[in-house]
DNA sequence: CTGAAAGCGCTTACAG
DNA sequence: CTGAAAGCGCTTACAG
């Protein structure tokens, strides 16, 4: 038996063919799972030298990174970071890392994340800050594969896409509160030129046409999906000459500013003002009064995704792109109500100039559980 | 000039070097900044061919991976969200990536991920799953910067840490419990041998012998940390023949899975139960009652860990290991109150059977807002 | 099943 | 400042 090279600090695949007196190929094939004859010895050198494979070099080789980029506008949303548990759990052990980036909802950002992490990356999961993004099929076209995070991006149907039924959930959502009887009905959406944003907006208009009501753009607002902006259009909205009587708001991060303007302002919910959000809140269920929300699963959304691009990753002859549809789910619970008490109090159409007037709080009982 | 290699797919150093001119060499110094003459050719060039340098080939060659390994318990904890996006935020631009993944508060699949990102990046940003963990210590003597987050580890005098002041922040909140009159004080720990487990309740038992008192290991529970633990801790606090008139709830988990019980089982907060939280919660501030709990600056404590981390992988000479405590503050809301109504009535001491009698929803008028 | 050898795409002393 | 050349640590036809 030959002297062995004593690795300084790491062992490679040489020290421990010289030390299973095989050859690096051996070593090579061994770690790749085929059948070798010194398969002990191999093992065995291994093991004592507490060699693993340099993965730059591998890399380097055979063209394969191990790594999955995964861009999301804000990890902060828990719908992000539930989908990121998500996309982790789906990953077989000892296959694919993920490399995690934001974008902060913009889509210049998102555009030098994605160029700084080619290259680094075996394929992408992305939720684009911008349907017009043109950066995923540009990363499809030089043969990274892309699977579509929550959003879609125009002329992308080359793409596989894992989206949630967002016209049909917010169609529910406005359907609900007109069954209520509210006709005033308020939006805080998101960027139009964002697949939530189109399409809930869409859904919530189709319900409303479906009633007979045209869609009143005066009290459609439009935010960027992160909480102060729900904060601030609240306050718009508060502040309307005629305030609606329900608000819908596009999401999670949008709902909790848009309670905390309504809260600092003593607006009785739902009395005074029924709120239904896109994407449950944490505390949701628990909040004084429960918020209605439209729900989905969430880290299944995550679980799928990444389903997706593993698939992507291993075959051999492209598979058509796939588009999958997750179901949305309303969940009725306290923050909506029937729209009688106000409506019978005539809406005070005079107050035009009124801009910070609105916020009246207004002592009373408040139902407990 | 001579014809140019058609990157089938991308453009190497090479194609770059003939089509300015130059060598190959001088390709690279241009892009390590260095001064070089026909820098004009080469950035067109590069331009020209989109040239981005092959990562695997780079590192492969220096050592350097251009990644950082994070590890946190569970990314959907807000607080390790929070600390994520501050991770990233200290990054500058083009220099590191982030490689996420997840412990689920197991010291085995920590082990497992830690060994699986070894090689992969060029320094950790851990919050360990257990304070016995060796690995930290493993790979810092492998030459592996590792920077605990959050957590500690025995004997790990030799790693830069960022911590919290677990100690004031939980004595803090006992204290203020105390002050408004509570003797009966229960507490909803996490895992003792983790930093934030050991140290709140350290500071917990202190404010308790502060004020005469020993502390009550029959009031004592230990969860894990997670929602669901906080859950079933509250079940089996509001079951005891004695129960307490106040709760600490060591983490913003288990403080949700303890305001989920206690709302269904119609335990007024704060008249029958005082409830204050380690860690804010999403809508903490607009909770009926709002929670009272012990803050932090979590985004900025992700920040300065990344920047400890930073700094390790610049110097030279290795400077003596960081330990940065981060401030805690009580922010007193409304779930609590002072004792005085319960303490009127004598507990049911002749109860002791009771397994499950204790939840009688009580309506009564709440406060709003 | 096995080994010798080429080569993946860079960086970096080295000599000029 | 520059170029020729070695070499980082693997994988994989190729020939046996």
């Amino acid at each position: 038996m030959k002297t062995i090279t004593e690795g300084d600090l790491l062992a490679t695949i040489h020290d421990v063919a010289n030390r299973a007196g095989v050859s690096v190929a051996t070593v090579s094939r061994w770690f790749a799972g085929q059948n070798v004859r010194a398969a002990e010895a191999v093992r065995k050198a291994v093991d004592e030298l507490a060699y693993r494979p340099n993965i730059s070099a591998r890399s380097l080789k055979t063209g394969r990174r191990g790594t999955i980029g995964v861009v999301v506008p804000d990890i902060t949303n828990p719908f992000f970071a539930a989908v990121v548990k998500g996309l982790e759990r789906a990953i077989p052990n000892g296959t694919f890392r993920i490399l995690l980036a934001s974008s902060d909802e913009s889509a210049e950002q998102e555009a030098e994340v994605l160029a700084d992490l080619t290259g680094r990356v075996d394929g992408f999961i992305l939720a684009p800050a911008d349907e017009q993004d043109r950066a995923p099929l540009a990363l499809h076209r030089a043969g990274v594969p892309v699977v579509l995070l929550d959003r879609e991006v125009t002329g992308g149907e080359l793409h596989d896409v894992v989206l949630v039924d967002n016209v049909g959930g917010a169609r529910a959502a406005a359907e609900h509160l007109l069954s209520l009887g509210h006709r005033r009905i308020g939006m805080i959406n998101g960027p139009e030129n964002t697949t939530p944003g189109r399409e809930r907006r869409a859904g919530f208009v189709q319900a409303l046409h479906a009633a007979g009501l045209a869609a009143d753009t005066g009290l459609d607002f439009t935010g960027d999906f992160r909480e102060p902006s729900g904060r601030a259009l609240a306050r718009r909205i508060l502040d309307l000459p005629e305030r609606p009587t329900a608000l819908f708001t596009a999401n999670n991060q949008m709902t909790i500013g848009a309670l905390k303007t309504l809260r600092e302002s003593g607006i009785r919910i739902p009395d005074a003002l029924s709120v239904v959000g896109f994407d449950d809140l944490t505390l949701g269920s628990r909040l004084e009064p429960p918020l209605t929300c439209v729900t989905r699963a969430d880290e299944e959304q995550g679980e799928l995704t990444m389903q997706l691009l593993l698939e992507r990753l291993q075959e051999d002859v492209p598979a058509p792109p796939q588009r999958i549809v997750l179901d949305a789910h309303l969940e009725i619970r306290g923050s909506t109500g029937p729209v009688s008490a106000q409506e019978g109090r005539a809406p005070a159409r005079t107050r035009r100039k009124s801009a910070t007037a609105a916020s009246q709080p207004v002592p009373r009982k408040a139902s407990h559980d």
